[in-house]
DNA sequence: CCAACTATGGAACGACATTCCATTCCGGCT
DNA sequence: AGCCGGAATGGAATGTCGTTCCATAGTTGG
């Protein structure tokens, strides 16, 4: 058979470029904008091409994700005493699921390795730094972690869920409110109490709540 | 035309039989095997039927989730000192989520608000009698949520990749270890020193270590 | 006994990820 | 220069799903 049909590109794809792309399309249409037909558009090529530099989709989203988690975890300024280092990487990280909340679907997928492997170095140095005992580095370090990554988690189906349905932030928040406020007051008591709060509420001061409710454990149970 | 094909059930559908029947196919096959087409199989009928009942598979994973966190939260124990009763909460969603790992997927998507809502009300009754301030209320259950979320996401993305590559939970923990000590030693020194841990420990005993840092945060704070 | 409604089951559809493959480009060899 | 083989490309084909459609069957109440 013939086959030529459109022209050949002049400069050839790399893994670099197939991943900015896939960032662009996953911060513009979320997660379910990833598609291999709509990267191929964005790249002016077809699928099979991108196939050529990376395995699936699986391997796509995890070098995404793992190319913002690198970079932010660079840009997060050194020489703090651990623990207020501890408050600016979980912030740093906060920031980051907040920007891109696919982040969040891309870390829980299994073979996310490094950018994992990447968050749990960072908060294990520190950990470390602050003198845990031994015996508790790791399981200090996991609970930062998934802690964060349950953060994370959320935020990721608070967002699709919301470009599904057209919703702001507010709107989403309020129809939370309200379907929790309808709930049943004797079987669901202290939801129905908070749904008032739940509109106001400053996700990233909760954040870093529980980020210093489980760093004061940390220092307290020491003694 | 016609249709006088198949012959019709005896017994018409209900949406309990529905979510029984996906849950059992979750529990053998994981998120991968919930399709319509195995449980139209499973129930001897077609899909157009189940979806008569069901909205979609949104739906009905979030259905499947309720139904076995409902369950579950009923079966722990009353009647203990609000700390206590937290552990036990903890320890049983924990259980839950590692008898259903898929549980975690379930969450994790928008729309689940009801297995959420129980959720968030058992945690938060018992802050709440702990005597936590009122203005802490919230972002404490909140904490406690999000990292009893993360831990099912871990929970859920392992036991997927441990699915699919025919991995049992020590073979998984093995090649994790393993590939964290090839990582480069200045870049993940924290890492490739807890490596060795890995396959050794405890999932359960770190939830619980995690839990109790939160907890130990929380009565200590007030002070 | 006949409308309206509730359900059913299976075929058809559309969106995707993934695979295939004919073709083209390019670097090294003679 | 001329040729060869591997590296890449791009688009068509495949197979799996979720979801929708629709012809039909029970069921119920007037």
């Amino acid at each position: 058979m013939k086959k030529a049909s459109g022209t050949r590109r002049d400069t050839s794809l790399s893994r670099e470029q197939i991943v900015s792309a896939a960032i662009a399309l996953l911060d513009e249409a979320g997660i379910q904008g990833l598609t291999y037909q709509a990267l191929a558009k964005s790249l002016a090529t077809g699928a099979g091409a991108i196939y050529w530099h990376i395995a699936n989709k699986s391997e796509l989203l995890t070098a995404a994700c793992d190319h913002i988690v690198s970079h932010r975890l660079l840009s997060v300024s050194p020489d703090l005493p651990p623990k207020d280092m501890l408050r600016s990487l979980a912030l740093e990280l906060f920031d980051m699921i907040d920007a891109h909340p696919w982040i969040g679907s891309g870390l829980m997928q299994g073979a996310a390795d490094m950018p994992m492997a990447r968050i749990i170095d960072a908060l294990g140095r520190q950990v470390s730094q602050l003198g845990v005992p031994h015996a508790m580095e790791w399981s200090a370090t996991s609970a930062l972690f998934s802690y964060i990554l349950g953060v994370a988690g959320q935020n990721a189906a608070n967002a699709q869920h919301a470009r599904q349905h057209n919703l702001d932030r507010s709107t989403f928040l309020n129809d939370v409110a309200s379907a929790w406020e309808r709930l049943d007051p004797a079987a669901f008591a202290f939801v129905q109490r908070i749904a008032r709060q739940l509109p106001a509420h400053d996700d990233r001061a909760d954040f870093l709540a529980g980020v210093d409710l489980i760093l004061s454990g940390l220092t307290a149970t020491p003694a």
